[in-house]
RNA sequence: CGGGGUGUAGCGUAGCCCGGUCAUCGCGUCUGCUUUGGGAGCAGAAGGUCGCAAGUUCGAAUCUUGCCACCCCGACCA
């Protein structure tokens, strides 16, 4: 039993708390809203960083960087974007402090206030489209295909580790293109990208769907997401990727030369995934003894536990597990040799609480048999292996877990999506948690209402929803497809 | 910004109503010995502006006032 880890059961927040503070991963800091991410959980963060950027580069996307300060006109200049973000903008107004006269410390110098105060970016678009207008005259310079890796800052009212922090870490792509059919196309292959890195490297599967007007980003035409399912029946968004049309194109004027000579506006998108992630991997796959993490994103993918009396002992065990640390690190599995100063049971906990894959218990009593101990930390379960062989066995048994983990993933989310036909079959199957699949008539005072009555929000319609007649689940007014409903984060 | 709550060692806490050997206990840390196949045992040690300031009092962690910070609920949240 992990120790202070509090029952997942009887108090998933709290849980989910203790456990990236036990884990190592991240804490809060002293600034309100804001996170400290510790080397065990920024080792995560840099393997989804690498995993996805090898994607974006694949697909012939650029790295680049912008300034983190926005001049506040810029902001203004798109009229639904300022609506969405300007609640929740932190604004630089001076530029120097001095010591106060009275003695009080440090104060801001009145002196040195800003004549067009800055905002520290929520997001790049309005950076980058104002860089694009000066970059793109004719349609030989496009497309731009760019992503920036970088922090940005929403002054949220309510945070939580790594789903929603006053700042956060993120990549974020923005492209430029001369038809609307590549725009459209670009938006909807970094949809893919996003569900087949969520599935295939975090092992959590995401149902990828289109946001309703309510939920739809701040200056697109249309939103595409990948949402998740956590263990507690709440759903999260993971990711968005947005048809920005030509509305920045509009608001930044930025027009470019048609091969036929015609002058027309750019088309964009943007889209991005954040930190959040941290907190979707977290969520999907742990338990009560700690972290469980998909062997494609654990930093320590093996971790081996010497049990020994004395030094010579160890050395011994050295000698003969040598062989397989070797073999392992050449099949590139990352292996931790732990023979740190700790009792074998606390060291049990410590790894199993760090999410590490693959534990391998050796002793000599084992050893003399040629045996060594093989536990796996997504199902617990532990057996005798031979050390002969134990290097192939082992890198095997990682794509296993990977494929495993994905799978209890799956299951969970398929036994806790239900579709629903009746209001009253709504309100009781929410209480339960889980996706609803759902009637909805469409309208956006509809949405509005069933958030009221219920807090659950429309996550997104399934880009693989049928064609189905069906009655809205509130308000009975005819609908053609099921839409998916649920709490979220 | 409304409603409620809390600030005591690195972390978690007792004490506060009823002022006076009350600064308590646990975890962690350090030292030594014994241990080492599931978070070790014993012995010892270090560690505190009791959130800050003023007031009442012979005497304040405790009472009063002001301030600050944080947490929870709501509002907010692409």
């Amino acid at each position: 039993m992990a120790k202070g880890l509090p029952l997942r059961s009887e108090n998933y927040s709290e849980w989910y708390n203790e456990l990236v503070k036990n884990a190592d991963l991240a804490e809060n800091s002293d600034v309100r809203g804001c996170m400290i991410i510790k080397p065990y959980g920024y080792a995560i963060w840099e393997k989804m960083q690498r995993a996805l950027d090898d994607m974006f580069k694949e697909t012939g996307h650029s790295n680049a960087y912008f300034p983190l300060f926005i001049p506040k006109s810029y902001l203004s200049k798109e009229a639904s974007h300022v609506d969405g973000f300007a609640k929740e903008c932190a604004v630089i107004t001076h530029y120097r402090l001095k010591n106060d006269e009275n003695g009080n410390g440090v104060v801001v110098d009145p002196e040195a206030k800003l004549e067009e105060e800055l905002i520290v970016r929520p997001t790049s678009e309005t950076a980058i489209w104002s860089s694009y207008k000066k970059w793109i005259q004719s349609y030989r310079d496009l497309p731009i295909l760019l992503n920036q890796w970088a922090n940005v800052v929403r002054w949220e009212m309510r945070t939580r580790i790594f789903l929603r922090t006053s700042e956060f870490l993120w990549q974020e792509g923005h492209t430029a293109h001369a038809t609307k059919k590549e725009a459209v196309e670009e938006t909807s292959m970094i949809l893919d990208i996003y569900g087949k890195f969520a599935e295939e490297w975090m092992a959590v599967p995401v149902v990828k769907g289109r946001k309703t007007a309510n939920e739809r980003f701040a200056g697109a035409k249309d939103t595409l997401c990948i949402e998740a399912l956590m263990q507690d029946g709440k759903a999260l968004q993971a990711g968005t990727s947005h048809f920005l049309g030509q509305n920045f194109a509009k608001a930044f004027d930025v027009k470019f030369q048609t091969k036929e000579g015609k002058l027309e506006h750019v088309w964009g998108t943007s889209w991005g995934v954040s930190t959040r992630l941290m907190g979707a991997l977290i969520m999907a796959h742990s338990d009560d003894q700690g972290l469980v993490l998909p062997p494609k994103l654990a930093p320590i993918q093996v971790v081996i536990i010497p049990i020994y009396k004395n030094d010579e002992q160890l050395d011994q065990i050295t000698e003969l597990i040598q062989p397989m640390i070797n073999e392992l690190k050449a099949n590139g599995v990352s292996v931790k040799f732990d023979i740190s100063d700790q009792r074998p049971g606390w060291k049990f906990a410590e790894y199993e609480l760090k999410g590490v894959p693959v534990r391998v218990a050796v002793g000599m009593r084992d050893l003399e048999k040629g045996l060594i101990e093989v536990a796996r930390r997504d199902n617990l379960s532990k057996e005798q292996k031979p050390l002969e062989g134990a290097s192939a066995y082992i890198t095997v048994l990682l794509d296993e877990i990977q494929v495993a983990i994905y799978a209890k993933a799956l299951n969970f989310r398929t036994e806790s999506t239900h579709e629903v036909d009746t209001w009253e079959e709504f309100q009781t199957k929410l209480e339960q948690g889980g996706f609803l699949s759902a009637h909805w008539d469409g309208t956006s005072e509809t949405e509005d209402k069933i958030k009221e009555l219920t807090k659950a929000t429309i996550r997104c319609i399934p880009l693989d929803a049928e064609k189905e007649e069906g009655k809205c689940i509130l308000t009975g007014n005819p609908s053609s497809k099921r839409v998916l409903f649920a709490k979220a984060y």
